[in-house]
DNA sequence: AACCAGGGGTACC
DNA sequence: GGTACCCATGGT
C-alpha cells in the first residue's frame, strides 16, 4: 500500500550526499532506500516532483513526514537567507531540495562519533560493519537496523574494533554504556535548550563541540546550530575572510551551513563566479 | 600546544 | 601498484 507523494524542496539525492545520514543510499538512479529507527523505506522517484514512498499512509504520518520534515517551508526558510550574500545564495540554489532530516539521536550520536576523519563512503562502511552483526533484521532487505544502545553496552571494545571502528570504539562503547544504564537520557535532551543540549552531549567521550553540534541539528532539529568542520572551516577562511558569517544568519543558521557544506565539498569556491 | 590515532578513498606517479 | 595525502575530530 505505497503512498504518492508530489513534494517540492525534496531531492532523495542530494540528502544523501549531503553527509548528514550515513544509512541512505540508491538503489538505482531513481530508486532509494532509507534503514532508520528500526524501519526500511524505498522512495521512487516518479518525475515531476512525484515520488512513491513504500509505505502506509499511517506509517509515511507517524514516522516519514517526520523524519524528512516534510511539514516545513522550505521556500520560506530559503527565502529568509540575507540576499546580499553571493556564496550563501548560489550554495543555496545549487543545492535544491537539500533538507534538514530529524534522525534518531542514538544512531546520529554514534555516526557523527564514527565519523571523526573519515570520508563519507568510509563512514558508510563503518556504520554498515557494525549494522551487519549486531543490528535487528529487517524484512525487505539483507541490511539491519542500526544496533540498540543495550546490544552494543554488552561488547567490548576488541568487538567493536573488529568493525573497523579504530580508535573509535571506545567512544561508541562509552556512549552506549551511558545510554543503556540511563545515565545519558537522549528522549530528555529534546527538552533541553541548545546549550545544555550541547554540554550533556559532550558528557560522552569521543564527542566534542562538532560532534554534539552535529547531532543537535541533524537529530534535535535545532536548526540554528552550524557545525564547523575542515569543509566548513575552508568556507570562513576561504570565502569570508576567517571570520565566521554564521552568527549573523539567525534561526535557520544550520540549514544554510548544510548547503553551503554540500557546494564547498561539491565544487570548490573557485566554482562561484 | 603539538601530536597521535586506524583505515579507506583518491590523486598522482 | 606504490604511495603520499586527506578525511563532517577529539584526547592527551
Amino acid at each position: 500500500m505505497p503512498v504518492t507523494l508530489e513534494l517540492s524542496h525534496f531531492d532523495p539525492y542530494k540528502i544523501i550526499e549531503s553527509g548528514q545520514c550515513f544509512r541512505m543510499i540508491a538503489l538505482s538512479p531513481d530508486t532509494y532506500e532509507v534503514i532508520a529507527q528500526g524501519k526500511r523505506l524505498r522512495i521512487n522517484d516518479l518525475g515531476n516532483r512525484r515520488y512513491r514512498f513504500d509505505c502506509s499512509a499511517a506509517a509515511l504520518a507517524a514516522h516519514w513526514r517526520v523524519y524528512f520534515d516534510l511539514d516545513r517551508d522550505y521556500a520560506a526558510l530559503l527565502d529568509a537567507a540575507p540576499k546580499a550574500d553571493a556564496f550563501l545564495l548560489r550554495a543555496l540554489a545549487d543545492g535544491y531540495g537539500l533538507r534538514i532530516l530529524r534522525q534518531d539521536p542514538w544512531e546520529t550520536l554514534c555516526g557523527f562519533i564514527l565519523s571523526q576523519r573519515k570520508h563519507l563512503k568510509a563512514i558508510r562502511a563503518s556504520m554498515e560493519a557494525l549494522c551487519n552483526p549486531y543490528g535487528a533484521p529487517l524484512a525487505g532487505t539483507a541490511r539491519k537496523a542500526f544496533p540498540t544502545p543495550e546490544r552494543l553496552a554488552a561488547l567490548c571494545e576488541t568487538d567493536l574494533r573488529a568493525c573497523g571502528l579504530g580508535y573509535r570504539a571506545p567512544y561508541v562503547l562509552d556512549a552506549a554504556r551511558k545510554v543503556a544504564s540511563g545515565a545519558l537520557d537522549l528522549a530528555a535532551l529534546a527538552a533541553l535548550p541548545d546549550d545544555a543540549l550541547l554540554n550533556r552531549l559532550m558528557g560522552v567521550n569521543g564527542v566534542g563541540v562538532k560532534v554534539a553540534e552535529c547531532v543537535a541539528l541533524f537529530a534535535y532539529a535545532r536548526l540554528a546550530r552550524a557545525p564547523v568542520d575542515v569543509w566548513i572551516q575552508r568556507v570562513i577562511d576561504q570565502v569570508y575572510g576567517g571570520v565566521s558569517p554564521f552568527a549573523g544568519y539567525g534561526a535557520y543558521a544550520g540549514v544554510y551551513q548544510q548547503y553551503m557544506f554540500m557546494s564547498m565539498r561539491n565544487d570548490g569556491y573557485s566554482a562561484h563566479p
